[in-house]
DNA sequence: GATGTCTATGTAAAAATTGATATATAGAAA
DNA sequence: TTTCTATATATCAATTTTTACATAGACATC
């Protein structure tokens, strides 16, 4: 089974989902378009880690809405117990600056500025969520809010850095 | 053409490098393997943008050291004109902390302590390759410099992260 | 009434990435 | 002497991921 599958479960794990919620909440942790989702969600149920049930919805298309399994709930358990892979992140914006001696310097600086403005918006929205998150449970679900902090640590890094790195460069041009 | 390829190009930038070279050189922006690095630079070649020449070495196997050509830095600078695509990043860790609670605390501590000296590793390269680094030149590869201050901006804030939710989890437990 | 968007599920094909196998030189270690 | 590691290049198979195709209900807008 792979990580995507793992993830899945993991989302599980709080609530069942459809295959649609499932594909826009592992988003954050680990992109996968509905085309990757619905087709492990079959193999997850073949395999008896989770199960469905038809859900009518009066103003909106039927959904199938899965849920873990107990079998599903001990390969949680146990895939918690193993070491997890190093992260991997792609980042065109990093292949570009590496040789910005090669580019227009306006174009650089605009590449900055699309980042600060990605950072900004991202922000926003992790402020939101962790504000809407505070009003609701606390102790039943810690590793969401250790997530949610991680989120905003890690985008204010981000952000901090392409502002210096936008002051350099116009320090200097 | 895609952004692996574009990286290679990017890579060639400052000077020639072999496909061994490359391959290692590309790591930390966009991660892979020399099965894919050798047929994208065969291609390359194929479509102009690199050419190369075979260098005899004494103490080790011969190698082919890969160069810009002028096509090659034409395309450069017109990549560097168009918008980045956004950062992808996968992470296990992330996925097992969203379901902590199926699993054992003790479990959850040890993936952040191995999450902690992970960061530490690649802190202490990164400093050590800034330093490294400092001692040679700064105008001339302002790119490098930049992101090199971004990944310690980065590990630093992973690790900050990483003991804060140790702390808050011992706390708690 | 047509058009677009959001919800919802699925498959097929293409592209990107990883893992395995293969070969070869040189040096160090056992 | 054998074994291991680092350097160096290359291909093939498997897996993962993306893109495109396909269908459909409910709602809003034009």
């Amino acid at each position: 089974m792979n990580t995507l599958s793992y993830g899945l479960l993991s989302m599980l794990s709080y609530a069942p989902f459809s295959g649609y919620d499932l594909m826009q909440k592992i988003q954050p942790f680990w992109p996968a378009k509905h085309s990757q989702i619905y087709p492990l969600l079959a193999q997850l149920e073949r395999d008896g880690y989770i199960q469905h049930e038809l859900v009518v919805q009066p103003d909106k298309p039927d959904k199938k809405v899965h849920s873990l399994t107990d079998l599903g709930r001990e390969a949680l358990s146990q895939w918690l117990s193993q070491p997890a892979c190093p992260p991997v992140t792609r980042d065109e914006l990093s292949l570009k600056i590496f040789c910005m001696n090669e580019g227009d310097p306006v174009d650089i600086q605009r590449l900055l500025e699309q980042r600060v403005e990605y950072c900004r918006e991202k922000l926003v929205w992790f402020h939101a969520k962790s504000e809407l998150f505070a009003h609701k449970r606390m102790d039943s679900s810690p590793g969401i809010v250790l997530l949610m902090r991680r989120a905003l640590f890690s985008f204010q890094s981000e952000l901090d850095w392409a502002e210096w790195a936008l002051k350099e460069l116009r320090g200097e041009g």
